[in-house]
DNA sequence: ATTTTTGTTGACAACGTTGTCATGCATTTG
DNA sequence: CAAATGCATGACAACGTTGTCAACAAAAAT
């Protein structure tokens, strides 16, 4: 009982190899009659067209790949998650490929996989989908991908992306915290590396410089997107003379350090200070207080990013189609209250 | 430009064809000039061989998949990265197959995922590599797989394995929650389609009958390896009129729910209640306090697991060789300390 | 009635690789 | 010295599919 092949179906549906091959295309040119005999032998069988010889011989390819070098499992899932909820829709299969985007042969491994594991396209993830060389190598190489930015508006540089607004959501935490009567915020940065760390600070500053709060260079620490480095820089906030009565923290993992570092100084959260996060990780909501934050629809930014793909493998013109925004949206949690001593100018 | 074939290297180093590929797939019976040449010939080119040719011609393959059905990202992100680090040794891709455990097409639907995607065998992970029916599918199409699951001791039953000591770690727990002095000790269930959950339960059992503890059926919740359950299970045993003095919660994400719940009734842990959790995920680390815990060495597992895959896949004689047993270790934090009122006997 | 067009189908080669078997040469054996 | 053996290599077919192009019938245009 071995498995059946384009052969099996042909000789039960009496018709040729090319008949079947294009049924199973849904190519045109098919007689009604003909494709339901050809359809009817394919169920018969349970006959599924194998991968390696339509891909040999058509030079196309049914896998896609998925690029990341992300530390955060819970990113990583919900990127997985709703790339493969395309993949799973459109028959498409996925190889993972999470990766050290400081490596300076990161061009030359993607290629490789491209051409070695026959990937149809690649999805790209921050902070690949920031590094200016990498891309114009993949497209001078004619591999076929798309982005996952943090921009607060289209590059328009003729490639595909999606791309999402981190500074306006930074700018909404920012403007919360403000509006709890804060005016002496912290903020942790996130990694270097990452493009949406600097848009982060951008929203911060914006809405500080809106609300006309002077912007103090000793309450902005720099860092990673990890927990010890939430903590270490909350540590340094607290030693200050004049601490702030906020901290923002540019991801949950980061909020999550300073939440550590609070308790540990014993202090009460939100009463004695208020803390917000950004990305809206099941942590935050898992935590005690549950952080405030900016919820980020990876899974449905993911998605889109796929589709977008596979809309750009169809069409051979290559002017990019249906590049999408998206903005996190605030999530008030428990983290954050109104500030309890009111500045003494007021 | 286009991706040079065995045809160009054979023509470049002067041999056939069959010569290049002897010698890319490292087979007896080629001068050792000879290889050289070849190998030359393909380092001048960047020759890579065609993954579809291949598995077409030879039926093999050199990709395989992973198959969980796992709702905790940092147990599947570990997983993931120890098979990947293993493919990436061997130069195989990995496709990752999330699913629905309890599918009643679940058999079905991995084989035709094999058959499909060609590939070469596949990791199951728990609760997958639990149901016997399912196995013994596999086994029946002569799908190759390996599993990871928890048992005490090797189930011997023919097939490869990986096997997790889940019970001797909870008794592990249990015992050092007793030896701190406690004895109405709280115990949250996992969930009912992990084997885990069972024998975690098992071990909790074992150790407070080693230690004469009574077992009282009230202090036993039933839930899933959830926080939502942890959350419930922890407000369901701080309503009875005897409270444990201390939880047991099968995973980190249940016995975060139980700290959420017991600092929402205003408890101060560990001194009003101790909580040991199992995993030892991230969470468990950057929770406050740190949560004691039962670390699995989860990647490590997953490498063992895909070795040991690799290597049934090689030799034919279809005896298991090389199944392994894994311990987690008990970490221990700052969520258990010495029971603070003795109990009235002593 | 004949030619052209349109629509449906099939024969055949090709994709890049590996398995089978044959070839030729050097070495050992009887 | 002839025959048998061993070793390195190559010719060729095959894997399962799709692209190209030709064949044919029916319908439409002349």
């Amino acid at each position: 009982m071995r498995k059946p092949t384009i052969k099996d179906v042909a000789r039960r549906s009496r018709v040729s190899l090319k008949t079947v091959s294009r049924v199973i295309n849904n190519e045109p040119g098919v007689l009604e009659r003909t494709r339901a005999r050809v359809q009817r032998a394919v169920a018969e069988l349970d006959y599924q067209p194998d991968q390696s010889a339509r891909s040999l011989r058509s030079a196309k390819s049914y896998a896609l790949g998925l690029v990341y070098d992300n530390p955060n499992p819970y990113y990583v899932i919900s990127l997985q998650s709703g790339v493969l909820s395309v993949c799973r829709e459109t028959g498409y299969g996925l190889q993972i490929h999470p990766c050290n985007s400081t490596s300076p042969r990161l061009a030359d491994e993607l290629s490789a996989l491209v051409r070695n594991a026959r990937l149809a396209g690649l999805v790209l993830a921050p902070p690949m989908s920031e590094r200016r060389e990498l891309i114009e190598h993949l497209a001078a190489e004619k591999i076929a991908f798309v982005r996952i930015l943090s921009a607060a508006e289209d590059p328009r540089d003729g490639y595909p992306c999606v791309f999402v607004d981190d500074r306006d959501a930074a700018y909404d935490i920012t403007e919360h915290l403000i509006q709890l009567g804060h005016t002496r915020i912290g903020f942790l940065w996130g990694g270097e590396s990452h493009r949406s760390s600097p848009e982060r600070f951008k929203g911060y500053e914006a809405a500080l410089k809106d609300y006309a709060i002077p912007l103090d260079k000793k309450l902005i620490v720099p860092g990673d997107y990890s927990f010890d480095d939430g903590f270490r820089g909350a540590r340094k906030l607290f030693a200050l003379k004049d601490r702030p009565t906020a901290i923002f923290g540019s991801n949950d993992e980061i909020a999550a350090g300073v939440l550590a570092a609070a308790k540990a100084g014993g202090m009460d959260v939100p009463w004695d200070l208020s803390i917000a996060g950004f990305e809206d990780s099941p942590f935050s909501k898992q935590s005690w207080p549950a952080l405030t934050t900016a919820k980020q629809a990876t899974e449905e930014i993911a998605r889109h990013a796929t589709l977008l793909l596979l809309a750009s493998l169809e069409r051979s013109d290559d002017a990019p189609h249906g590049n999408k925004g998206f903005s996190p949206q605030l999530v008030i949690r428990d983290s954050t209250a109104r500030v309890r001593v009111p500045p003494s100018g007021n």
